[in-house]
DNA sequence: TAAAAAAATGAATGATTATTCATATGAGAA
DNA sequence: TTCTCATATGAATAATCATTCATTTTTTTA
């Protein structure tokens, strides 16, 4: 038991996601879970051995896939500047994709060092540094200028689209459309900072 | 009972946002609240009806001095681009000012519309329209693109100031200081939107 | 096929806490 | 001082759920 690629513990996490997107975590009960899950309250136990290990779980998953995929798309691109355009669209594209999985990451994320103290998330850190690399880059092909500061640009420009998500995760009206919004918020960008 | 100016009242207000801002809404007990207050628990039932509700009033009060305050403060300012510098330096020394108050925006903002679906929190609303209007001024007076979309621009400028608080309000250490960073932020966003 | 091991079940437990309310206290009026 | 009303108290209530574990079901082994 326990397997991450146990039948039962992947569909754990599937019905946490949604439970847990609904009401946020502290209005979910685990046996809403079970029930989504189709097995009864006590298996989940068998797999986690504590409700918020099942969030833990699910943000690991969850960030993994996120990071690798951005990784692997922002690869494609040799261009400092284009990896940024690609990033903006990507990662709006994922909340897009991924709606209960993004209302979790909006709103968890906040909350996950209130309740779970110890936990750091680091691969949301990692995600985070892909923009500061691509910000390091651009400044050593002298693309950016040099007195920009990675560890300031990575946090302003997820920080725009990430609130660009949320606006759209916790509302119901889409006002402005995918590529609009990320070409929009990445030229801000862009023409702040570059050389 | 139940005045806004009582006495009484103002003290659960106070110690309430110490006792949330420690742990978050979920796990704050009202026993804490009213220990802080230095009153029974009981007490607090005769301010206010339920815990929720001395969360909506804690934000309501916060956010309309926040609200006043930067209204005043950017009116001082005439230049659009001014007042963006300002709203920067302005919004990041009153999360330095109000940690408890910052921690409590940060995380329990994101988790409001989970737990009191119907609570629009309208002051929040208006703040940041305080930036979509410098824009929209900014576009008028010829100083900003004409093709730049309020609707986006606030959004992503409030973001990047937001997700710097969440870094500083969450982490222990302070990396860069307020004047950098709020410097830094504006300046990225004025020379992207500019004409 | 039978025994043993592993997985799964779900009713019962126990801990937690928001909220209530019968009672007490204090302040002003007469 | 004594009565009244408003305010405050905090022990008791009652509802909620995460978690456990004795029992059952399924799978594996021999």
């Amino acid at each position: 038991m326990g397997q991450k690629n146990n039948n039962k513990y992947r569909k754990i996490i599937s019905a946490a996601t949604k439970v847990f997107a609904k009401n946020g975590y502290y209005k979910a009960k685990v046996s809403e879970i079970a029930k989504k899950a189709g097995i009864a309250d006590g298996t989940i136990y068998l797999y986690f051995k504590h409700k918020d290990d099942i969030l833990i779980a699910l943000f690991e998953e969850k960030m993994k896939e996120v990071l690798d995929n951005m990784k692997k798309q922002i690869s494609l691109e040799s261009d400092p500047l284009k990896k940024i355009q690609r990033f903006a669209l990507i990662h709006l594209k994922l909340i897009e994709d991924n709606k209960d999985m993004a209302e979790i990451i909006q709103v968890e994320l906040r909350q996950s060092s209130k309740f779970m103290k110890n936990y750091h998330n680091e691969k949301f850190v990692q995600y985070l540094d892909l923009i500061g690399d691509i910000i390091q880059e651009g400044k050593e092909k002298g693309l950016i200028r040099k007195d920009i500061i990675p560890g300031i640009g990575k946090r302003a420009f997820f920080g725009a689209l990430d609130e660009m998500s949320r606006f759209w995760v916790l509302s119901k009206r889409r006002k402005y459309d995918i590529e609009t919004a990320a070409k929009h918020i990445s030229n801000y960008f862009i023409d702040g900072i570059k050389s």
